[in-house]
RNA sequence: GUGUCUGUAGCUCAAUGGCAGAGCACCUGACUGUGGAUCAGGUGGUUGUGGGUUCGAGUCCCAUCAGACACCCCA
């Protein structure tokens, strides 16, 4: 008999994780469907050559697998590579623009992390077909959303746009197709500091002149206005950046005209992200509870999303990661902290009263009320009271003689341990 | 993928190279219509796994698996 254990990155959920990560995913997509985004759900596996040559460096971290019949297939490596499929294979049948929501597993062979695993839920979602900066205002707006609705206290998301930063290597004088690595080491200023980022720049062969333009571009700080004209004095010269700054400056009047809150989100010429694939504006959302990164991200990837069908196909999207959430929301006590589904435990007192413990639960359940009762009906009031306790279960109710010959029903708060008699009609409505 | 650290009862952790232990949890009872508190008793282990050194290994060495942290990258 091999040894129990998980595969490295992949774990179980027991009820107490579970109910968080159901509370989690429910309440995103409450708020995906107040926008009218569409659910698609699409299989686990993908033939591998659908997911090869799209990620870069990261195509190693793929599981692949041959099946009986030889073929070779993969484990889906994010939301995004199906959805691109999906676009094209049912052009038919689907209407631009698409708001769609996916909810489910994707796979990746990294080292993991805490907030990050091998195997990992991904709440994604996504507008196909728009150009609109109101799409991205958009996104954003469900992240602020999504996030506000999860309970988190103090969220910021930081607004960029990746033509800004090909400007800022552009005036810099700087070989934009060399210039990852640059945008790497800007991306960490908040990590590594401005030195940190000037010695970084120097390694990367960037002349301190360069570096200092750089610098005093990533480091500007305060509204987004402020920032946003003062990138413009900046750029004024490339085109392509001021294209940007333009965009972004719509997608900001998008997002103030929503009525989102402006301390939720912030211009941030510094963020880069991985920007293999992002062609316009990124975002990035940061938590000061969770230090150790982005606690989600997304942006425009209008090149992704249609090569399947051979065209651009304008996307905006972001992705909440389910486990991150979990476990942030773990670290700061968010979200509700049921123990079990059942409100209500209902005992059984005895033979005698067995039908009518019975049959009040059905009633409960019929009204709505998520009951468990007890199995051994032999086993003493105290014992059935504790099980009703060690579960969590909020209320216990006991229909003994007592309670029967005068048509009542004991309902005790578990959690107080005040009781008192209902009268039996009234059960239902006395325990919303 | 690189580096550092960790792995002992269900959980949190003790044990100088020399008899594997405690607290909590769990089970039983004190308590035949009342859970939590208290008291008494009890169950529970191939010390992650496989090798090696040694008279003797939880302890030292090697490998491996898993986890944590920092990089890398990302949800």
């Amino acid at each position: 008999m091999q040894k129990l254990q998980n595969i490295k990155g992949m774990r179980d959920h027991l009820p107490p994780a579970m109910l968080l990560r159901q509370y989690i995913i429910n309440t995103l997509i409450g708020v995906f469907e107040r926008y009218g985004f569409e659910p698609l759900s699409t299989p686990v596996l993908e033939y591998a050559e659908v997911l090869e040559g799209k990620l870069g460096d990261d195509e190693k971290l793929i599981y692949r697998f041959e099946d009986h019949g030889g073929r070779k297939l993969a484990l889906r490596y994010d939301q995004t590579v199906p959805l691109a499929r999906v676009v094209a294979q049912y052009s038919g049948q689907i209407t631009l623009p698409w708001r769609r929501y996916a909810v489910g597993a994707s796979y990746r062979g990294e080292r993991p992390a805490r907030g990050r695993y091998r195997e990992f839920w991904q709440a994604d979602v996504d507008i196909v077909g728009s150009h609109s900066p109101l799409a991205d205002a958009e996104i954003v707006a469900v992240l602020s959303d999504g996030l506000e609705a999860l309970g988190f206290p103090t969220f910021t998301t930081l607004l960029n746009h990746r033509q800004v930063l090909g400007g800022i290597a552009r005036v810099s004088g700087l070989d934009e197709e060399a210039a990852g690595g640059i945008y790497r080491a800007i991306d960490k200023l908040d990590k590594i500091g401005a030195e940190g980022v000037r010695e970084e720049l120097r390694h990367s062969g960037v002349d301190q002149g360069c570096a200092d333009r750089i610098l005093e571009m990533v480091l500007l700080e305060g509204s987004s206005e402020d920032t946003l004209q003062a990138l413009r004095q900046h750029l004024h010269d490339d085109a392509r950046a001021v294209a940007a700054l333009d965009n972004l400056e719509d997608i900001l009047r998008g997002l103030e005209d929503m009525g989102i809150a402006p301390a939720r989100y912030c211009l941030s010429p510094r963020l880069a992200r991985g920007l293999s694939y992002y062609t316009g504006a990124v975002f990035e959302t940061i938590s000061s509870h969770w230090p150790q990164g982005s606690l989600l991200g997304g942006g425009r990837y209008d090149d992704l999303i249609g090569m399947f069908a051979g065209q651009r196909v304008a996307t905006v999207g972001l992705a909440f990661g389910v486990e991150r959430l979990h476990d942030v929301m773990e670290e700061l006590g968010l979200g509700p902290r049921n123990r079990t589904t059942a409100q209500v435990f209902v005992t059984v007192f005895g033979a005698e009263q067995r039908v009518a413990s019975l049959q009040l639960a059905r009633e409960l359940r019929a009204a709505g009320v998520p009951v468990m009762t007890a199995l051994e009906p032999e086993s003493p009031l105290g014992k059935q009271l504790k099980e009703a306790d060690r579960k969590g279960v909020r209320y216990a109710l006991v229909l003994g003689p007592d309670e029967l010959s005068r048509s009542e029903v004991l309902v005790k708060d578990l959690a107080s341990g005040e009781q008192r008699g209902v009268a039996r009609e009234a059960v239902a409505e006395a325990l919303r």
